[in-house]
RNA sequence: CGCGGGGUAGAGCAGCCCGGUAGCUCGUCAGGCCCAUAACCUGGAGGUCGUAGGUUCAAAUCCUACCCCCGCAACCA
């Protein structure tokens, strides 16, 4: 059977990740482990691109080859997806034998299609951005996002033929609603299109890290062309093509919603299910950019936080899909009143009273007559709506609202009271609560896997040794 | 007229498609509770919903014009 596919971008492996890095992978990571828990067979994959001139770049300058200069940041990605948790089946590297040979094969292939033919590009090249602009795009005749020198270049290029696929595209986004997700990104992606596709570029004469043209060694494979291609090149000899959905950042929409769908087109093979766009995030308002220098690192938080409140923040501070503020700030506020507040403490509150009001044998159960049974009862189909249509902040606000009720539940009906006037009631109000905790832990599993664990560990031994969230001094 | 998103309490956002007492989170103020991580619960204060017109019995919500912010405009998460 089929496997459900997802993947993260492949990240360029030219600097540290980041958070922006972090935040795609979350939320594949998310969307993978909630599908596990649903018995889906689920294949999930990231990984990292490798080639082309920045690297080249920062490997001279690092006085290393590029060969070595990407196993070494490899390693930093991997690490870092290692401390969040990040429970991918595979992780693929442009510059693996399996990618390289696939590439080639997809390169002739097209070539013998004529769909890739010989040309002539002409433009204004910045080496640093690793882009050609147009008159109009530069500023000051210099690079408009680095404002480095350009230089007029003509090469002799292979060119993939995008314009043909256009009214192909077009016909597919009009059949297929969910291609392109969150909806509302969707009308720029299909106003691009109709406004007319031109032929790509697909190789270069002056990058030499690169993997080689078949049949012709003096051009590399443009990396945009060879990086999107791994997700079929890890697909190989399994069964998980057509991939279900790709995640990706809003600043590349553009290549998996127009020009990897053209290119599978042109190779015949089924297009993927949906390519989901999330927003992108300023740090404390501000753009984050090298020059700024100001890029979060997401080890410091976990180190000061821990791996679960990392996760939590980034998919709870803004709404999944939208641009948003990162700041300390508000990572603080919402760790201390979402975290140790809401969640912790009702965990916290809810087995000292089992352990002083000697509640161990009861068993967790919802009822309607409680409001917060009631909620219990009506929480996964809510749950799995909002999932299904990947609201990820909106279902962590589901969770919540059943955190809030148990919190109000136990100050309305005073379990101390209770304990000395009705203990059937007390029993009733405690199987409830239990059912709540249990729920709760189930919802949060996909997004903070450690405390999920906790809380039935918890559930299990009826004891809390040391609070989930210790809340943190604010300065 | 290049394309798209947005301007709603101190901050961050929802509501707008399908007009009808302006809602949530944080902060703030007051009260309650005492099981709990000085946590939890209740209530209050705080907004002429970017500006100017229009349609309507009624507009944050529909229409028109304008102002401001932010992306994209063929390759930076």
């Amino acid at each position: 059977m089929k496997k459900f596919y997802i993947t993260t971008p492949i990240y360029y492996a030219n600097d540290k990740p980041h958070l922006g890095h972090s935040y795609t992978t979350i939320a594949a990571d998310v969307l993978a482990r909630y599908c596990r828990l649903k018995n889906k067979d689920v294949f999930f994959l990231t990984g990292t691109d490798e080639h082309g001139s920045k690297i080249e770049e920062a490997a001279k300058q690092n006085n290393v080859t590029c060969q070595k200069w990407v196993n070494n940041k490899v390693e930093d990605f991997k690490l870092l997806w290692k401390r969040l948790n990040i429970s991918n089946n595979d992780f693929i590297r442009t510059t693996e034998e399996r990618h390289i040979k696939k590439v080639k094969d997809v390169f002739k292939k097209l070539l013998e299609k004529g769909d890739i033919f010989k040309g002539k590009y002409t433009g204004w090249y910045c080496v640093a951005c690793e882009s050609y602009y147009t008159d109009t795009q530069l500023v000051g005749g210099k690079c408009p996002d680095c404002a480095r020198d350009v230089e007029r270049l003509e090469e002799e290029s292979y060119f993939f033929k995008l314009s043909k696929f256009q009214n192909a595209l077009l016909e597919h986004y009009g059949k297929n609603p969910d291609f392109m997700l969150p909806s509302w990104r969707a009308s720029e992606m299909v106003n691009f299109v109709k406004s007319g596709l031109k032929d790509l570029s697909v190789s270069r004469k002056n990058v030499k890290w690169g993997i080689t043209v078949p049949g012709d060694e003096t051009h590399t494979v443009y990396v945009w062309f060879d990086a999107l291609i791994n997700y079929i090149s890890a697909a190989e000899g399994k069964d998980i093509w057509p991939c279900d959905i790709h995640f990706v950042g809003k600043e590349i929409f553009k290549f998996h919603t127009v020009i990897w769908p053209a290119m599978l087109l042109a190779l015949d093979i089924p297009l993927p299910k949906t390519v989901f766009a999330h927003g992108w995030w300023t740090v404390n308002g501000e753009k984050m950019s090298k020059s700024k220098g100001n890029f979060v690192d997401p080890h410091k938080f976990i180190d000061k936080y821990g791996c679960d409140a990392y996760r939590y923040f980034v998919l709870r501070q803004i709404p999944f899909g939208q641009d948003g503020d990162f700041s300390e700030k508000s990572f603080q506020d919402r760790y201390n009143s979402d975290l140790a507040n809401n969640l912790g403490n009702l965990i916290s509150r809810t087995f000292s009273m089992v352990e002083k009001y000697s509640l161990q044998n009861v068993a967790p159960k919802a009822s309607s007559e409680f409001l917060i049974g009631k909620s219990v009862n009506n929480f996964d189909e809510k749950f799995t709506k909002s999932m299904e249509k990947i609201e990820l902040t909106a279902s962590l606000e589901l969770i919540w609202e059943i955190i809030d009720e148990a919190n109000r539940t136990i100050d309305s009906e005073k379990p101390w009271v209770l304990f000395k006037s009705d203990k059937e009631r007390l029993k009733a109000v405690f199987e409830n609560l239990l059912s709540a905790v249990e729920i709760i832990s189930k919802a949060l599993a996909p997004f903070m896997p450690e405390t999920a664990e906790k809380i039935k560990k918890i559930i299990a031994t009826q004891k809390v040794s040391a609070p989930l969230f210790p809340r943190i001094a604010q300065e």
